[in-house]
DNA sequence: CGAAATTTTGAGTAATCTCAACGTTAGTGG
DNA sequence: CCACTAACGTTGAGATTACTCAAAATTTCG
């Protein structure tokens, strides 16, 4: 049940569209399969560097470790996007870690694999580094959250993330995809503030907090919201 | 006195260091000079992107803007350094604005000159690869100080920085090269709490304050404090 | 169904910010 | 070159946001 079409996965990565078949082929041989149940760690931070990986199922959990148990989640990976990329560039140990958020696999691919496909196609370069400015301006607008919004802007920018833009309609049902207190953690809160920030805004009348589903009766008025 | 050698400028930046004779050419035809006054802006928020900018002498920060005129600093540019790289490949607008920190000269070279660059060498294309890495390591590490980190523990992390790891060396010298309430914002600290900070630090005998230039008797004393 | 993890709620605390005033440095123009 | 002014930096007192610790309620998962 192991032996899985290695290069048909490849295919259809994001990341890999624009490849020709032959590229793909060289990329296998550099590739093999990460399987891992939930909870369970991909890599450890300080752990050497030995390739990228993409996500084929299941999501994934970067975080730094702190002092006594606690954690920073850095991002969630989902399926289609890769993650480590920068780490093989610079060929630094893993300056997070990272954890199977459910059960899943992943394709990881060794450094000569990648360098070899960038050689062979300037189109793929410029995806990477598409891929990379991508993660760099999100990364940016973390730190533009952190710094300058408070608890509560916060949180409101999180949830506004999920609503889809549908013109005409005024409200959005947003359903947390992950725990409230991975949230919290991405977001730099505790989990109890961002609990509280949930129910103010509940008592607020901006939304309605049923477990995992947020309903948002009017979004702009939530996104406009002073914190009166 | 305007007129100057565009290539011979752009051959000595660190980022184009691999490129030939005839690479640096090419790319000339789509590079300007961009002189500035110490104060003046060289984007704003939001303005459209136009291409990458390196730094040929004087400094640049990169800062987000915040009501009521303050502001993030998110970055300090220095000579030989490229940014908007990241913006440039995403076609978006900036993000950040840009200023002079100090009268200075750019060359702003349009995407088509370092797309056309890319393909014609993979080795500028992994440099790319390795700028942004770098630059998105950077930030994952503002990100956990923001996160992990209060106030003491960020200054020491910055002053730190600064001291030349000489083995057998105790102290350190480290000359603040920028406005302390640059330092500040960069921190995520009002200026306030940056100057009481590193009053503190006085205090505790673990340096010298004598306006921009610090003194660390004894650099792993500092790296060490707790905060008793 | 039961144990473990997550989430909520409450009360008190601590770190950092805000506002305001004063001192100092640096840059400008006469 | 000096005097002046504006920007920067320091200090104090008080306010405030978000955190910590603790316990109860709820959900999830085996």
């Amino acid at each position: 049940m192991s032996h899985i079409d290695v290069g048909a996965l490849l295919k259809h990565q994001p990341l890999f569209q624009q490849l020709s078949e032959r590229q793909i082929l060289a990329l296998v041989s550099h590739t093999h399969e990460v399987r891992g149940a939930k909870g369970q760690m991909i890599f450890q931070r300080g752990d050497p560097c030995e390739g990228l990986f993409v996500v084929v199922y299941g999501r994934v959990k970067l975080a730094i470790p702190s002092q006594q148990g606690a954690e920073k989640v850095v991002e969630i990976i989902h399926p289609g996007q890769s993650f480590a990329e920068a780490v093989m560039f610079l060929g630094r140990p893993y300056p997070v870690f990272a954890q199977f958020l459910e059960d899943g696999m992943l394709l990881k691919i060794r450094a000569e694999g990648i360098l070899g496909a960038i050689d062979s196609d300037t189109g793929f370069a410029r995806s990477l580094l598409a891929g990379l400015s991508l993660r760099l301006h999100g990364m940016l607008r973390d730190v533009e959250r952190y710094s300058l919004e408070n608890a509560q802007q916060r949180v409101i920018g999180y949830l506004l993330q999920y609503v889809g833009d549908t013109p005409g309609e005024l409200g959005a049902v947003v359903e947390l995809d992950i725990h409230k207190n991975l949230i919290a953690s991405r977001l730099n809160l505790t989990p109890e503030t961002f609990s509280r920030v949930l129910q103010q805004l509940g008592k607020a009348g901006l939304l309605r907090v049923e477990g995992k589903t947020i309903t948002i009766p009017n979004t702009a008025a939530l996104a406009g919201w002073g914190g009166e």
